[in-house]
DNA sequence: AATTTAACTTGCATTTTGAAAGTTAAATGT
DNA sequence: ACATTTAACTTTCAAAATGCAAGTTAAATT
């Protein structure tokens, strides 16, 4: 997406801002998918030629990595960068918005608690477990 | 959008995850705008038929509502409801992303210095503002 | 009474998305 | 060694969403 404007909630949506580039940070974040097929396989099922171009431009626009697994060579492993796992606390967020908001979806108790009495912490810890 | 997945990250996405709704969210909720060409103005100009559509979504969703002003009756009042307002913390998140990732921009500095010093207190603040 | 304003709607071309099938190179199984 | 399977895509084409321009309607203003 061309830049639209100077403001900052703009710019986020230019990398962002369409239905399924936040889900493949979501599956890279929370669910520990490093492969195209593992990310083929989330519950919202994405067409795969949309998975390609996705995973292209949030590569280009410094969101993620693609590198070749050297134990097989037909594995790509994409990986968040800093400004990937930056996009943390706004998926933290959304999942408070919704625990309040959408209370009939079943989000993990724990979770919710932790991001609202101890965000930082659970930052820290969730940034930890991405980078190893 | 239809509900794609019991994910409450998904389902924000259901309610705002394309490239207008959270611009028409910001309009409302930082540059005071009420009216249908108040957001037509907008820096990113969106269609007007796009804009239609979107606040119909949005209403229908339960974020934003829609009456008659009093004092003249062509116009349309739009405003955040609760859910709306409770948005305020992702956009919050999408400024301080970009004031570490696209420093380029100009945002006021004394926003961001206060989304990261007193969060909490910055959000009071901007609800009350909403709100009245 | 004529003009302007506000909030849309309509029509149509362009772009994006989505579903399904196809391709290629590397790994695995026999 | 050869056939099969797996992983990561690409291609094709139909359907849906977007975007632009022009048109409509009711209420306010001149």
């Amino acid at each position: 997406m061309p830049t639209r404007s100077q403001c900052p909630i703009s710019n986020v949506l230019d990398h962002v801002g369409d239905k399924w580039s936040l889900l493949i940070i979501r599956d890279l974040m929370f669910f520990g998918k490093h492969t195209y097929s593992d990310l083929q396989n989330s519950d919202e099922k994405m067409a795969t030629n949309i998975l390609s171009s996705r995973l292209e431009k949030l590569e280009s626009d410094g969101l993620i990595t693609k590198q070749s697994d050297p134990k097989d060579k037909r594995k790509k492993i994409y990986r968040l960068t800093g400004a990937g796992i930056d996009m943390l606390p706004i998926l933290l967020e959304m999942i408070i918005w919704s625990s309040k908001h959408a209370p009939e979806l079943n989000i993990p108790n724990e979770l919710v608690y932790r991001a609202q009495m101890d965000r930082t912490g659970l930052i820290e810890d969730l940034t930890l477990r991405i980078l190893q």
